[in-house]
Parts: C-alpha cells; structure tokens; sequence
DNA sequence: GGTTAGGATTCG
C-alpha cells in the first residue's frame, strides 16, 4: 500500500517538457515589453483584481471541515481556520473541499486567481512567533512544494499573522505537510537572498484564510490506535542549497563518473559527480569495502539518489563523502526507458513521488544536458583516441606483473589490423574453441597497473564496459602500421572497467547481436578454415586480407568521364599542357601532413586564398568594435526589436540585440537573424546555438554597420562566413530588411552576404599529392570543397567527427609506414595547365571529378 | 567509524 495525503498531482508532460527547456538568454526587462504589456491587460481585465473579501471567506469557511482530532479547538469546527488533521491507514480522515484546487509554485504568481486555490508543502523551515510592532503575532514558515523537487525554486515563505500565528505556532513541527488556502500573495522582498519564490503567501483569520497541518509520521506511534502516515519521508536538497557539515539526501543526473576500483586503502572507490536542474554540480568521493555498495552507474546521463551522504567543503567546493548508512539508488536517465532502481542496498523506498522525480530530472536532463552520441564499436574505431567499449570478455592472461590482457569482442571488425599481444597459449584462459573461432573479431587490450586486480577477477563470459580505451597506432618490427588498445594505469577521466549485469538494455542488445554474428560467422569459419589452416599467425591473415582489399579496388573512382582510358604519369609529364587524363597511381606523399593547414578561404572573384582567422582575432575585433556604443535612435526599428542590458561581469559590458522581425512578428528562434553589439566571442557563439544567424554589427550615427572582414561577417550554426576585403563593398545593414520582408525568408547566407554587398569566401580544402605508377611521379593538387573527401570543408573546423574522417582517409590513401607496394590505387582525373610569368613556364596538375570511394571508410 | 580520494587521459 502506498501511504499518501494528500493527494500529489502528477506532472504534466507536455508542460514539463515545455517548462524544461530554457532560454539561453533571459530576456532583460526591455525585452519582455510586449510580453509585459499583453500580461498586465491579462491580470487587469480578464483575471480581475482579487475577488471581495466576503465571498472568499465564504469559501474557506465551506473548506474547513470538523476537526476530528484536534481537542484544542472543537467548539467551532466550521468556523475553524487552523486544522490538525491525520491520516489513517493512508486516507484523510478529512478531505478537503471539493472546489479547493491544488495550485503548483509555478503558478503562484501575481495576476492569477487563487481564490480557491490551496497551496501544499512541507515544512522545512519554522521561525519563531514574534510580535511585530504594532503587537499583532506574527510566524514565518517555510514550505516546500513536494511537487517541484528538483525546480530550483521548490521553496516559498509563509507569513502568517494574528491569532492564526499564535495557533500554528503551537502545533506546527518541521516535516509536517502544511496545506494553506484562502491566502493572499505579495512579492516577496527576501526572494534574492533567500532563492525562494519570488512570492510570499499571507494569511490571517481577518483574511478568511484557513490551514490544514497533516504532522509529520511519528515514529514511535505504535500506542495509537490509528496509524499515522504522511507521504514524505525524505526531504531532498538541491545541489545549491548545500551546506557544510550536514547530511542529506539528494539527487542528480550523473555528469561524470570513475567506475568502483580499488582504492589504495581497504576499500574501493568510486567518484561521481552530478548535477541538479539548480545547475549546481557537486562531486562526490564514495568509500566502500564491498563493491556491490557503490552506485550502480553505468554512463554519464544515469540518475541517482544518494540518501545519508556528507556534505563536505573542500578547496572553496562542497564535496559529499559516504557516511554511515550511505545508500543510493540508479537509473537509466532516458526518457521513457523503465525506470527501475539499481540499489546499493536490499531494503529502500521505491515509491510514485520518487518515481515522479526520476522522470522530472529525465526531461530536465534531455533538455539541458548535451546527450553524448551512440556508443562506439570496435568498427568505429581510430587511431589516436579515447573510448568506451561495450563488450564481452572471451580471453584473459597475465602478461607481467604490472599488465594484464583482455580478449574482448563486439561483434564489429575493426577497420585496421589489430595489435595480438604475445601470450604463451598456456597462460591464456578461456575457450580455445570459441578464442579460435573468434580470432578475427577479438581486440586484445592490455590493462596496466591498478586495472590489473579488477582485470583478474573478471569471469570469462562477463559483459564489459571499459571507459576510457586508448588506441594508439603503432609500426610493429615488420614495418606495417597497427592500432593497439591500452587501458593505462590510472583513473583519470572515468578510466576503469565495470562489470555489466545481464539486464543491462545494453547488454541485451549486445548479446542479440553477437549471437548473430556468431552464426553467420562459425558458418564462414568452416568454409574458410581449410585454407587458412596452413597459417601460423594471425596477423598475416588479418594483415594480408587488409592488403588484399586495398590492392583490389581503387579508392578513390571518378564521378565522371569513365570512358578514359588510363594514361601513364610518364606520358602525361611529356605532354604538353592543358590535356585532361585518367590516371591508376598511388599516393606516396601529400603535403600538409598536418590536415588542418590545408583548409583555407577563397574567393572565386578574384581568386585569392587566404587562412581561415583564428578565434582570438575574431574577439579582438568584437572587443574593439565594443568601444563604440550603441546608439539608441537605431534602437526597435520597423524591421527589428532591440534589447540592451549589462553584464553582470567586472566590465559591466553592455550588449545590444536587435531581433529582426517577419510580418512584424518575431519568429521562432531557430528562424531568427538577429544583430549583436558590444558581445564577446563566447555570447556570439553562444547565440549561433539558438538562433539561425547571428550578425555583429556598431552603430554608426545613421545605421548600423558591419565589423572588420577579418570578422566573419555572419555566423550560422557552426559555421563562420567570411567576405573577401578586396571584392567586397559593404552597403547599409537596412538592406537586411527586404529579406526580413520576403514570405518565408530563408536566411541564405549568399542572399545575405549579396544585399550586404560581401563577397562571400568559401572554404576549400588545398593538398599536394605526390602520385606514383612506377613509370613516373607527378605532384597533382587537390581543389576541394566538398567532393573528394566528402566533407564540407565549411563545417571541418567545428567538427570532431569530420576531422577525425578527414585523417582516416588520407590514412587510408597514404597509410603511414606502408611499403610503396603494398599501397593502395587511386583512380583520379587530372588536368594539366600552363602557368607563366615573365620568367618561367611551369605545368601544374590538378585533381578534379574524383571522390574517395565510399565503401573504403 | 580511521584510510582511501579529492575528476581533468597517452610508459607499457
């Protein structure tokens, strides 16, 4: 049974969600004029003022039913404005009124009827009755709104005046669960001190007002014939409410973790941190001699709730340690996955207020919290990185006495030939069968120094998931490079290995997947294993089918003129130019080894290139253009709202935004063009995650202006647009405006930069490729926007993944430490043309219509 | 209830 008065309302998804999801910016008071005006006629005409007094009383007098238990006060139960009321078995001896309707925190604001409303807390704060100066009584309360836990405001302060604070006072305790109704509602001056609502609830007797005390379970009420029973049993602190020296109960969304490992005391260890929709983040080092004690935290993104931790201040920070009776549950923090808690303990309370929470902090989490992407696969892995590995455990041995190996398999083939650490097959443990059969699709992963205890204990079997892999590309003695799989010593950054249980939904799929490929794969296995039983080594066989591909098949092909037939590079550099051929070559060299050197600017105008600008003189530029102040008369126009406030910083820096409108309206944001003054680099960047465009811009005395073309002239998304200094000519920023006219405006970067008068500069990718055939070398370039790597070369300098692809492929057309011969053919078209100045003559050669093959990658 | 660790990669 689950015990419960009063009644909890259940959050509301669509309005969760909707409140879930901030604004990066608040608007600043200037701003919300509209909105402000539309919200005072609101509470004005249709809301109305605060309805007569006596037909609120009324009300109230309806609400108060008889006081079944309170001896104190039964000589007028109807008229009766405090209650102590208790439930029984889980129900209210008293209900109360039917037109009384619970009213959330979020809705206690000035402009909205409460007339009857109620308000439901718990106490969590009571000060002392005192008298005010003019004699009347006075008591301060604090509620908690158990339906906003993890709000950052959850708290409100209640004033309660006269006779009804002199009751209260007498009867109320902390944890009593406090239901206010016919109150009136004020600003509260406190609200910025104290981080409550911004508004207070009064209440006196003169004010019709009535309050219901449900007391808090009593523990030792075994004498009574009536259970006692009130809903909350813990109270939880948001992260920023912390104090130090006490112990709380809490909960947070898991934004790091370290895995349990062994600790150089007696126990093991465990650090996590989390943070809360308060957006504080607290770390937290946790003790345990018995592993399964520790939080069950499989990925950043898992929810906990941690009963009984210490809150610690240590340098200038709060920390929370395991204390005695520390316990915790986990779980998945996706919305709408099961929620089911991971205890640390066998006894905990598991019940719809918590259940209720978890999906709160879920939608908060999926709003606010960058989701990191899907898990990586050993068919996804590159050389040179870091990552977490979902994978089972198919051989382990000793190597030394500070490395110890894993053979693990996903059931994906990584793309390179794989480092097989040497291990005498006595001292492998595991299946020789299945270690076999899957020799082609195991990794081996050599675990150091601290990992290795944990690594030992694992069984064969386990489900793994190991944080943190490094793979490092090596050249092994026979001059072919590898990629090897380190688990360093250490847990720097979550480093470790966690043992996945069965139930896992990761596991699950894993298991469905590997069972796959373990069918179709024992079946190729038979076919092939005649041929392959001469082989003495792995490696030769993983290494050869390597070379096979690349040998085979071009990859790179061309995108047209197929009917070519292959020219030598010999003829083509006795030839004169311009001629256009198909060539077959290899790629011996290609310069700049350092990829991100070949990405410049070009203008098609007059064909110049030029570096892409670096960050800092970006903000260089905005810093200097800050000096100049905006100028108010080119403030809120016919075609843009403007809004200006000041930073909170030191440098008290004022920021103008004008928001340009559509049909005189502003758009939604992710449709909005919107004109920055007196903005940093970081607000800039800032505002192109939410807006479509984002233009810098000073004020000049008659309209606004563009900054320096050294400065991206627009931002779009991740992409920084830049105008050629010599092409272009820059016109009056109220050009914009008959884009902001058209019927959908569409924000085209070139339609922009075109009314702006910018010539706009395209970023290109420039190589030199040395290309060999064994008749001849010839240095070609490359002149890419997008077409051979296909990667847009716009988009490279913001992207991990692109760049990350970038390498992979020029690994894959020039693998580092290849001999010539086992390199791989490029099928490309060049054309040759003359360049002459007065003293020379040179034949160039470019590479054109010609792609990286698309199944090589 | 004392210790451990107190986030911030890469030797092998």
């Amino acid at each position: 049974m689950t015990p419960r008065f009063p009644r909890l309302r259940l959050c509301r998804p669509a309005e969760g969600s909707a409140r879930a999801r901030p604004a990066p910016w608040r608007s600043p008071p200037e701003a919300g004029g509209r909105r402000r005006r539309a919200h005072e006629r609101a509470r004005l005409g249709m809301r109305g003022g605060p309805r007569p007094r006596k037909r609120r009383r009324k009300s109230v007098e309806a609400a108060a039913g008889p006081c079944v238990l309170c001896p104190r006060r039964e000589t007028d139960k109807a008229a009766m404005p405090v209650q102590l009321l208790r439930t029984v078995k889980g129900e209210s001896e008293t209900s109360l009124p039917s037109h009384l309707q619970q009213e959330d925190l979020e809705h206690l604001q000035e402009g909205f009827d409460h007339t009857n409303k109620y308000f439901q807390g718990i106490v969590v704060l009571s000060h002392p009755l005192v008298k005010l100066g003019d004699g009347t009584d006075f008591l301060k309360i604090v509620l908690q709104d158990l339906d906003n836990l993890c709000s950052r405001i959850n708290s409100i302060n209640i004033l309660i005046y006269g006779k009804m604070a002199v009751d209260c006072a007498k009867i109320i305790q902390s944890g009593d669960t406090v239901v206010v109704a016919g109150f009136k509602l004020a600003k509260s001056p406190t609200a910025a001190e104290d981080g409550r609502h911004c508004c207070h609830l009064e209440a006196s007797e003169e004010d019709g007002s009535a309050i219901y005390i449900y007391p808090k379970q009593k523990k030792n009420a075994a004498s009574e014939t009536a259970s006692v029973s009130v809903a909350p049993k813990y109270v939880y602190t948001p992260l920023n409410h912390l104090k130090d020296g006490t112990i709380v109960n809490l909960y947070g969304i898991v934004k790091f973790f370290k895995p349990p490992y062994v600790s150089k005391g007696t126990d093991y260890c465990s650090v996590v941190t989390l943070v809360d929709p308060s957006n504080e983040k607290l770390t937290c080092t946790l003790f345990n001699g018995n592993l399964d004690s520790l939080p069950k935290i499989y990925k950043v993104g898992d929810i906990v709730r941690f009963h009984r931790i210490k809150i610690r201040e240590y340098n200038g920070q709060m920390q929370g340690i395991t204390s005695v009776g520390f316990s915790s549950l986990t779980f998945d923090g996706n919305v709408g996955a099961p929620v089911v808690p991971r205890a640390s303990s066998k006894a905990y309370t598991f019940m719809d207020e918590e259940l209720k929470i978890i999906e709160q902090l879920r939608v908060w989490a999926a709003s606010n919290l960058s989701i990191s992407g899907p898990a990586a696969k050993l068919s996804g892995v590159q050389p040179m990185l870091f990552f977490d590995l979902t994978c089972q455990l198919v051989g382990k041995a000793q190597v030394d006495g500070s490395s110890f190996l894993l053979k693990v398999w996903d059931g994906t083939k990584c793309p390179y030939p794989t480092w097989k650490v040497p291990v005498e097959a006595k001292d492998l443990e595991g299946d020789k069968v299945l270690l076999q059969q899957l020799r082609n699709l195991t990794v081996d992963i050599l675990v150091y120094d601290n990992h290795v205890q944990l690594a030992k204990s694992l069984k064969i079997g386990n489900f793994l998931r190991i944080y943190s892999i490094h793979t490092k590309q090596a050249s092994a003695a026979a001059d072919v490079s590898h990629i090897e799989f380190h688990l360093h010593g250490g847990t720097c950054y979550g480093r470790g290995i966690g043992v996945l249980p069965e139930s896992n939904p990761d596991v699950k799929e894993l298991k469905d997947f590997l069972e796959s490929v373990h069918l179709s794969d024992s079946q190729n296995m038979e076919s092939v294993s005649s041929v392959e039983s001469d082989s003495t080594s792995n490696d030769t066989i993983d290494l050869e089918s390597h070379l096979q591909i690349y040998q085979q098949l071009p990859v790179t092909v061309l995108t047209d003129h197929q009917h070519f037939s292959n020219t030598e590079l010999k003829t083509i550099l006795n030839s004169t130019a311009p001629q256009q051929y198909r060539i077959r070559a290899k790629l011996k060299n290609y310069k700049p080894q350092e990829l991100y050197q070949s990405l410049k600017l070009h203008c098609s105008n007059c064909n110049s290139l030029q570096e892409v600008p670096d960050g800092d003189s970006f903000e260089f530029i905005l810093q200097d253009s800050a000096l100049t102040a905006s100028n108010p008369e080119l403030h809120n126009t016919s075609w843009y709202d403007s809004v200006t406030w000041t930073t909170q910083d030191q440098n008290q820096r004022k920021i103008t935004i004008h928001f340009v409108r559509h049909d005189e309206m502003l758009q939604h944001p992710e449709d909005t063009l919107l004109m920055i003054e007196g903005g940093k680099l970081k607000e800039v960047r800032k505002l192109t995650k939410r807006f479509k465009c984002v233009i810098p811009v000073r004020s000049t005395e008659d309209d606004l202006e563009l900054l320096d073309l050294s400065a991206p002239f627009l931002l779009q998304g991740n992409i920084s647009y830049y105008g050629c200094k010599q092409c272009s000519s820059p016109k009056p920023i109220k050009n914009l405006s008959s884009i902001a006219a058209e019927q959908q405006p569409s924000w085209e970067p070139s339609e922009i930069a075109q009314v702006l008068g910018i010539k706009p500069l395209q970023y290109v990718f420039i190589m030199k490729f040395t290309l060999v055939d064994g008749t001849g070398a010839l240095n070609a370039y490359l002149f890419d926007y997008e077409k051979f790597f296909q990667i847009p070369a716009s988009e490279i300098l913001t992207n991990n993944f692109l760049q990350q692809k970038m390498q992979m492929t020029m690994n894959m057309l020039c693998p580092p430490g290849r001999k010539l011969d086992d390199l791989p053919w490029l099928d490309c078209f060049i054309k040759s043309y003359n360049v002459r100045d007065t003293t020379e003559h040179k034949v160039y050669y470019q590479i054109f219509d010609t792609t990286v093959a698309g199944d090589v990658i």
